[in-house]
DNA sequence: TTTAGCAGTCAATTTTAGTGAGTGCTAATT
DNA sequence: AATTAGCACTCACTAAAATTGACTGCTAAA
């Protein structure tokens, strides 16, 4: 059996109608709602195919169609469409960027909300430092008889502070010279480059600073071993409870109970954008407002036999229609893909994310990175949501651009 | 008609066991479960007399009683049993308190994560800096030929970075010099103290480094803007889905959608800790491990003049037992009650948690305040509860003192 | 004052019947 | 050969009816 043209056009209707009202949907909705041109019995026989095909499923024997992860994952490929983001949410993203921070920090909470706000969905954001800093700068100084303040330049202006207590008084000059000589020594030193070797070498060479010098080195390695860790913020969690998928309350606990554990989290967002077979990448294709309705996604990568046929006839079709789309091999790719897009549909993510939907962006700004993803029932509002995502990434692109 | 010991006792038993079940309770099952000796026609009688007393409600005419507001209230204040901190817990609590934090940030979140979940509720945390802290030092650093770290120091080890990047370069003298009359000028004084006045005066002193020096006092007014603001952590959101109360998905989702605005959960905390007349304020008694039983939480206030009476009651009746209750008139308390514990129930609460109580304590590690809250639903295990907060916060007052 | 006993109440559960949206199959039509 | 009309069948969902049982309040006896 093949999936012809018509059978693509009746499964991307069963699927947009069921993104939008959460039911089953039946032949004679199809038939009423889209002017196919063909009867409710036709359609019956086409839905059978799809059925067997395996893009679609049927909760019980008298129910209407749903889609498949399989169906999903073939709209998801070949069908979005780029939709306009509304002057209003414009705004608001355009607000936020131009808005002042005083930490990154905030800003990534700021813009959390907003994506979370415009799509509906909970987000989650990720960040975490380049293991591949350099320290640039130490200081000691001196802000109390007992006290010693280390300031630690990174690359990129990233600034820690530690305080150290110490028990002998320690003048500024000795603390000048301390911070001098670990300068020296660390100078161009990435944070993966300081290992126990390097420390015990330091020691030794600074001997006669031993006291002051030992928690000064303990105080840094700590500190290399805090930035490491991810930081997780998740924006709109109660979004979830919102959609009928999850009335389940126990559905609703697991995930709120996931996005809370650091530990899951850090699973469910690595799976998130692992580009292994499953998973579409999608290219960030230059939209710009003039020729929006060409601007649609670019397929990157194909996962099954089915779906490559299926491909290729919604090519053809937009082809036909003079549109852009073109296939673009995985090697081609291999390096833009780095910032691209990933989607995962419903068993693709980790198991307690298997009835959901994870749009992620993988951002990099040098010296921090890290990823913003939309997390949300399978049948989330993909057109809307990446495009709200895609704006958020350009103004981020060209933000960077001017720092 | 009076509240007498009998019908104390009825209301205990009641309140207990809705506590542990959730089910409006009848009299058979008081009779069956406590030893009362009296028959479940005379406990009908005096559920009947409580309920007009006000202190129990039926939810339908032919159900079992639950407790009203009110109910808990005389509860909270009057009936609490100082339940012993499990070892396992206790072993948590050291474990927390013994691990070396590099922020105060990080030690406050797996603090609420540990608080939630050794008593399975939603715990949030607030923490505000203190506006009285006064600027101790200000650095100056060049890191980069256009680049400038401000570093500056306040009370209690307190540390602030910001990176500004100016456009012509700057010496390092040059900056050291402007750093030296920043802190003449700004020695000592409070966050409080530095008001657009000062800024205005200072720019005039030096002004022959506008250019570098306005940017810089920018950013120590924004810095100080800053550290007002509160910031809020919750830890354990799903557990608040595991309670029969909010099965109501939207009940929860409401919930969830408050801990999430901070706005809103601003206003929950300011409510919660408000010593206004309803609300309980119980004192920290010094719990030794050794006298644990009689470890009672002492009356500070009271809001009602049966709750008056029933007080009464039962501290006389508690006396009898030879326990340490006694009752303290607020006044003589004013100074200690800062530290204390306060609990509000229901429509104390803000409309949006009016089905909710919160334990609230606020802490004062003098640099930072703030408070940690504790938030079930009304017949949520308040002896429990307390017990563990009790126990931690003792921890951090003995760390408090160490350090 | 207490208690046994009984009639009455009402939420919750189970049962039953009815409805309607949907299917698959078959035979007629194009 | 593909499409369609028509019909029997399925089954979740709903509303109404019947049943259950955990309560109560009241009364009269202890």
């Amino acid at each position: 059996m093949e999936l012809d043209d018509r059978k693509i056009k009746i499964l991307e209707a069963i699927i947009d109608d069921y993104i939008k009202t959460a039911e089953p949907v039946g032949s004679r909705t199809i038939e009423k709602k889209h002017e196919l041109g063909i009867s409710s019995a036709t359609i019956r026989n086409e839905m059978a195919d799809l059925e067997e095909l395996g893009f679609l499923m049927q909760p019980h024997t008298s129910a209407g169609r749903i889609p498949s992860d399989k169906g999903y994952r073939l709209y998801v490929d070949e069908m979005l469409k780029n939709s306009k983001v509304s002057t209003k949410a414009r705004k608001q993203i355009d607000t936020l960027f131009n808005k002042t921070y005083s930490s990154l920090d905030n800003f990534m909470k700021d813009l959390s909300n907003l994506l979370s706000e415009l799509t509906n969905y909970t987000v989650i954001t990720s960040k975490y430092s380049d293991r591949g800093l350099s320290i640039k700068n130490i200081q000691l100084i001196n802000i109390d008889p007992n006290t010693i303040l280390l300031v630690t330049v990174l690359d990129k202006s990233q600034v820690k502070n530690n305080v150290l207590h110490v028990n002998e008084q320690v003048s500024q000059e000795v603390l000048t010279a301390i911070a001098d000589l670990l300068n020296e020594e660390l100078d161009n030193k990435t944070l993966s480059d300081i290992n126990l070797d390097l420390t015990t070498n330091i020691k030794m060479k600074l001997g006669k600073y031993k006291n002051i010098l030992d928690p000064i080195l303990d105080i840094i390695t700590d500190m290399i071993n805090e930035i490491d860790k991810p930081e997780y913020y998740a924006a709109g969690m109660n979004n979830i409870l919102s959609f009928p998928e999850f009335t389940d309350i126990k559905q609703a606990r697991n995930l709120i109970g996931l996005m809370e554990d650091k530990t899951m989290l850090g699973n469910l967002l690595t799976n998130a954008m692992d580009n292994n077979d499953d998973g579409t990448k999608v290219n960030l294709s230059d939209s710009d407002d003039d020729n929006d309705d060409n601007d649609d996604l670019n397929i990157i990568e194909l996962t099954d036999e089915d779906i490559k046929d299926a491909s290729a006839i919604v090519s053809k079709n937009k082809k036909d229609k003079n549109s852009k789309v073109k296939k673009v091999s995985k090697k081609d790719n291999k390096k833009e893909s780095n910032n691209d897009i990933s989607i995962k549909i419903g068993d693709e993510n980790v198991p307690n994310a298997k009835d959901c939907s994870i749009i992620t962006y993988k951002y990099d700004l040098d010296d921090t990175k890290g990823q913003i993803s939309i997390i949300g029932p399978k049948r989330m509002d993909y057109e809307n949501s990446i495009s709200v995502l895609k704006a958020i990434i350009k103004s981020m692109e060209t933000k960077k651009g001017n720092t």
